[in-house]
Formats: structure tokens, C-alpha cells, sequence
RNA sequence: GGGGGCGUAGCUCAGCUGGUUAGAGCGCCGGCCUGUCACGCCGGAGGUCGCGGGUUCGAGUCCCGUCGCUCCCGCCA
């Protein structure tokens, strides 16, 4: 935030408040801007004057300011101002080390009051604590002139200056892709518009533009990008928006390498240019099977040890009905090492509960003591069994550990979250460390809930070598997805550019040829008039920015975030609509309250 | 769809086991003040305690419902 445009200068201003340096002393200047604070003296009036560059100091000198005297004296918070005057140098003994500005200020000797603005109902700044989002939300244009927020919404600028600005030079070009367009299948609820001229037919925004960057690709256009926003009809998180905005990549004639690698440059660049995390290429690439043994997830963060293990062989033959059952019914016993932890009895079972909670059934919690374990459910284990299970587990006098019994999926997504449950609580991050890691060698396919197959990533991911349609579930995918601190940040692939292929694909995940040729068929044709092998990425944006940011939401680097229930606190949407505008879709619905009201 | 937290002045919050006139800080309004920068000093206004119902002699406080905000699970890359 340093380099300000030059002011051509008008009856506003001709200076930017922030440009009010030592080097203007002397100098006439002109600004324009909103009261931050006022300190009324009563024969002497300071405000401070404030736009997007910064604070200055404006001095109402009676025998100065002239009849501009009066007005300072009536000036309130937020009132918009110009003012003229001399930038003087302060008294040394004046100088506010805190401000840019502060070795100078305006002496006003005309101003004009160009709105003056009703009390806010919260502080643009001062201490008066955290305001209630609900409240920034709604008066989200004030909530937006606070530092913090003008800093994060800049931030986000220069981070998509930076991607484009990379993008540019690497050949990439823009181009803009429908948002009224065909339901394409990431997998989320679609959101639906009502067609007026093909009354009965419904547009779908767009999950992503997935479909239409991979057109493109047969097009020609062999290096593509957009600043692309999606939607996706889902509960809302701190980390997701209904709609949101992904950096949209894709290229031809590419292999995984050279996606990874134009992408890590991208990244370094961008990095660069705000100050980010600077980056040791090549990243470290860590197998999909790798993160899920260690972690438990596809996601890990891997700032932290605290790696789980598999328990299975040491329990095959014991006579604890719990751990035999679950892994005689194809199950898993999996557990971590959480190290040298005093817990109370309390806190143990609120890990039970939030294991329960994360969808176990049972959590054993356990401290080495000795050869064996200081745990309810030491009796029904061997000795032979918990030394085993000690010395798997790492486990030295007094740690404690934990160990889930259940699917394998079930087991693996509860001891990774009560991994970082258990790393917020006791502070095992490392200040200030980051770990940008891309999990390749992703299964194509997992088994779906009712016995088909589902797509790790999408339909369109390119199999890793020959697929068989015989064994879906054996076939790896040309896909990576980039992790940065436990958080998925972006994912891409190589996409399938042959359209027998393609077909293949879709009949595994239980799209038959009809459905294909109904749901995709257009690309399914473009894929037979020469399509090249492509593949590319998408990355989300706001999670990108708001961990840049270092917020805990990324309603904080979103100009206009929606509410948890998906509201507009500020325009009041969603909202009815009334009857004759749903006669021109030519729905006959009626705007109602639900059921039971 | 499910679970947790919160909802008291414009903002941030306090209000113990139910007890009669609901408080604080900031902000706001008025007065005083010529070197402040979180200006200071004096005075003042401002509340359907989210909403509805119930229990009770009595409800901000307890119960039920409901709405809103928020976090998490499901869902969602």
C-alpha cells in the first residue's frame, strides 16, 4: 500500500492523505476524505482526516481556518471533508510516531463539507473490542473502511494482480466462461435458474468451469486461466461461501510435471509479490496412500508429527471382542502417540465424545505405565499385546494414546481430526512454519455408498496408465491437489481427452451411455475433433487470501460474504419475489412460508 | 438434517443460587478547554433484556417453542 496514483488535483483534492510527508512542508495541498477522529480543544480543533492511503492531521486554527473554524468545530466521525491548507512541520514534541503522517500535519485554512454522515452504529476503529459480525454485515461499506479490512480486500488484489500478472507472461490467456450454463457434476447441489424464454428449463450456475476450460482446450487456446466464480448449493463454513472464487487453470499438451511446475512458480511468484511464505522448490510430493497411513486424511498438515499407526497385526489373535470383531468384519484398529499429555479424567471424555461425535463408536484412551497401560481397557488386553502396541504406538512412561476401532475410513477421519484437536489444545504448531505439500497418486475412484463408484476429484480425471474397466477401484488418477497448512488450497488433474475413454469412465461411476451422451454429450463430441491431452488446476482464492491474511474466515477477505444461513445481511437476499415475476418463468409456484408455519 | 455456543443501551460486555430502581466501558448529546492524537474535565440522554408462551407472589435469570448470529458433524474439494 505504498505506491498511491498521482493525483491530477481538482476542487476535491490534489494529495492523497497518506502523501502528507515531511517532503510536502511548505507546500499547499489539498485533501479529501473521511473524519476518523476528532479532538475538539475548543479553541484549537484536530481531526484526523482519512481515504484509502492513511491518516493525516488536519489543525482548525482560529486565526487560520478562518470561517473553516466553525465547520471543524461541528465536524462528527465519518463526515466527508475537503480541506486546504499548508502542510507545516510539528514540534518535536507534537510528532505522533504511530502515523506515517505523523511528523507533519494540515493546516487548514479553507474546507467544505461535502456529506456528513449520521453516527455510525459501531467505531470504524478505536478498542471498543471486536464488533458482532452480524452487525459488520449489515453495515458492511462501514464495516469495509476499517483497516483491516481495506488491508485484506487490497491483499486480495495483489494476490490476482500477481497470478495474473504471472499468467500473463507465461503465455496464458483470460477468457470468460458462462455463469448461466449446464450442471456440471463436482458433486455439490447445483443452483438452479428458472429459463423465461424455454419456460420449464433451469440454467445451473456453475460448480466451476470445468467443462468449459477443457472446450477451450480443444478449441486451441492452449493456455487458459480465469478468476472464475463458482457456486455450490451447500451449508456454509468459515472457509465456505455459496459463492465463491477458484483461479481457473488449464493447459495442453501436459503432463503432471508441467502443471506442477508452472504452478510452484506461480505460486513463488505470488508469494513473492505480498510477502508470502517463501517456497523450497520442488515441493514434496507425498503419495494419497502415504497421507492417509500417517494422517488419516488426504489433507494433512504435516507442521506437526503425531502420525498414526496401524494396530491391526498386533491385535489379530486377542480376545478384546471390541478390537477382534472390527478387524474380523474388515475393519481397522488404527492409533496415535498424543505424547506426554495431562489430562483430567473430564478432558479424556470429551475426547471420547468428540470421537463419538466425529462418527465412532468408542475411543480407548490409554498412558504407558510400565510395560503396559494406565487405561479402562488395559484388562482386556494381553501383556504380550500392550507392550506390542507400545512399542508400535512409540510410546514412552506416560504418554498418552489413543486408539480407534472402526471402518477404515471411520477410524482414519477421527484420530486426523482428534490429531489436530489434540495440536490446537497443546500448541504443537510451530510458530510462524508453513508446509505447502501436493498429495498425488490419488485413487480414481472409491467405492460409493450404494456399492457403485464415485470419483475422488471428477468424471473427467485421466486414469494414471490403462484403465480397467474391470477394476475401477484399482485405478489410480493423473491428479494432485496442493495442501498448505492442513487446508486444501487447489486441485487439478490430467484431464481424460479421449472420448472412448471418457466413456469408459462414465460407465464405471454407473453413467450409462444414454445418460453420457444426455448429460455430455457435447463434450463428448469435441473430445472426437482432435482434443489435445490436457489437464489443469483451480485453486480457491479465498482460502488462499484469507490464510495470506492470517484471518480465521474467508467472509474476512470477501467484500460481501453471506451469513452462515446463507443470507445477504445487507441486501436482505434471499427474498420472495412476487407472483408475476415467477408467471414470467412460468413457475406456478407461489412464494409460501414452509410447511408447518 | 443433527449437535454446541451466543442474543441485555448504538457497540463490546457484566448481571451470583429467581427478589422489587438492570449496570460498566466506549460511542452519542450539551457545556468548558489553543497542542491533542484512545485528548481531558463536568453534566445528560439512551433498554419491549431477540420474539412468543409457560412456571411462580415475583422471570434478564427457570422451562417450552421460535427467530437470528456463530462453530462443528452430515453435506461440500
Amino acid at each position: 500500500m505504498s505506491d498511491f496514483p498521482v493525483l491530477r488535483g481538482n476542487g476535491f483534492r490534489d494529495t492523497w492523505c497518506g502523501q502528507v510527508l515531511g517532503d510536502r512542508v511548505g507546500a499547499e495541498a489539498r485533501v479529501a476524505g473521511w473524519v476518523h477522529r476528532r479532538r475538539d480543544h475548543g479553541g484549537l480543533v484536530f481531526i484526523d482526516l482519512r481515504d484509502r492511503t492513511g491518516i493525516v492531521q488536519l489543525v482548525f486554527h482560529p486565526d487560520e481556518a478562518g470561517g473553516a473554524f466553525e465547520l471543524g468545530h461541528r465536524l462528527r466521525a465519518e463526515d466527508v471533508l475537503s480541506a486546504s491548507g499548508t502542510v507545516v512541520r510539528r514540534s518535536p514534541e507534537t510528532v505522533n510516531p504511530d502515523l506515517p503522517t505523523g511528523a507533519v500535519e494540515l493546516r487548514v485554512e479553507s474546507a467544505e463539507l461535502l456529506a456528513d454522515a449520521e453516527t455510525p452504529p459501531f467505531q470504524i476503529e478505536g478498542f471498543a473490542g471486536e464488533v458482532g459480525e452480524d452487525a459488520r454485515l449489515r453495515h458492511r461499506y462501514l464495516d469495509l473502511r476499517r483497516e483491516q479490512m481495506r488491508e485484506a480486500l487490497v491483499l486480495r488484489h495483489r494476490v490476482t494482480a500477481a497470478m495474473r500478472e504471472f499468467l500473463d507472461a507465461e503465455g496464458f490467456l483470460d477468457v470468460e466462461t458462462p455463469v448461466l450454463t449446464r450442471s456440471t457434476p463436482e458433486g455439490a447441489r447445483d443452483f438452479l435458474v428458472p429459463s423465461r424464454l424455454q419456460q420449464g428449463s433451469f440454467y445451473a450456475l456453475p460448480q466451476s468451469p470445468q467443462l468449459f476450460k477443457q472446450l477451450l482446450m480443444v478449441a486451441g487456446f492452449e493456455r487458459y486461466y480465469q478468476v472464475a466464480r463458482c457456486f455450490r448449493d451447500e451449508d456454509l463454513r468459515a472457509d465456505r461461501q455459496p459463492d465463491f472464487t477458484q483461479l481457473d487453470i488449464e493447459m495442453s499438451f501436459v503432463e503432471i510435471d508441467d502443471v506442477i511446475e508452472v504452478n510452484e512458480r506461480l505460486l513463488t511468484h505470488v508469494f513473492e509479490r505480498v510477502s508470502g511464505p517463501s517456497l523450497q522448490l520442488p515441493l514434496r510430493r507425498m503419495p494419497y496412500d502415504e497421507a492417509i497411513a500417517k494422517y488419516g486424511t488426504d489433507r494433512p498438515d504435516t507442521r506437526f508429527g503425531m502420525e498414526l499407526a496401524d494396530l491391526d497385526d498386533l491385535l489379530v489373535a486377542t480376545e478384546f471382542k471390541v478390537f477382534a470383531s472390527v478387524i474380523g468384519g474388515g475393519g481397522t484398529v488404527r492409533g496415535l502417540n498424543a505424547g506426554r499429555r495431562e489430562m483430567p479424567r473430564s478432558a479424556l471424555d470429551g475426547l471420547i465424545d468428540r470421537a463419538q461425535e466425529l462418527g465412532a463408536k468408542g475411543l480407548v484412551w490409554a498412558f504407558r505405565e510400565g510395560d503396559g497401560w494406565r487405561s479402562p481397557t488395559a484388562k482386556f488386553l494381553s501383556a504380550a499385546e500392550l507392550s506390542a502396541l507400545n512399542e508400535r504406538l512409540g510410546a514412552e512412561e506416560g504418554d498418552l494414546l489413543l486408539v480407534v476401532a472402526d471402518k477404515p475410513k471411520v477410524a482414519n477421519a477421527v484420530l486426523a481430526q482428534l490429531r489436530l484437536d489434540l495440536a490446537a489444545e497443546f500448541d504443537l504448531v510451530p510458530e510462524g512454519t508453513d508446509d505447502l505439500l501436493w498429495i498425488v497418486d490419488w485413487p480414481l475412484m472409491e467405492a460409493g455408498e450404494g456399492g457403485g463408484w464415485d470419483p475422488l476429484h471428477h468424471p473427467f480425471t485421466a486414469p494414471a496408465a490403462g484403465f480397467d474397466p474391470s477394476d475401477p477401484g484399482g485405478a489410480r488418477a493423473q491428479a494432485y491437489d496442493l495442501v498448505w497448512n492442513g487446508q486444501e488450497m487447489g486441485g487439478g488433474s490430467i484431464r481424460i481427452s479421449d472420448a472412448d475413454l471418457q466413456g469408459e469412465v462414465f460407465a464405471a461411476l454407473g453413467i450409462d451411455a444414454a445418460e453420457a451422451e444426455a448429460r455430455f454429450g457435447f463434450l463428448l463430441e469435441a473430445l472426437r475433433y482432435g482434443a489435445p491431452p490436457h489437464g489443469g488446476i483451480a485453486y480457491g482464492l479465498d482460502r488462499i487470501v484469507q490464510r495470506l491474511a492470517g484471518a480465521d474466515s474467508i467472509r474476512d477477505v470477501i467484500a460481501f460474504p453471506k451469513t452462515a444461513s446463507g443470507a445477504d445481511a445487507l441486501t436482505g437476499a434471499p427474498a420472495p419475489v412476487d407472483d408475476a415475476q415467477l408467471r414470467d418463468v412460468g413457475l406456478q409456484l407461489r412464494a409460501r412460508p414452509p410447511a408447518g408455519k
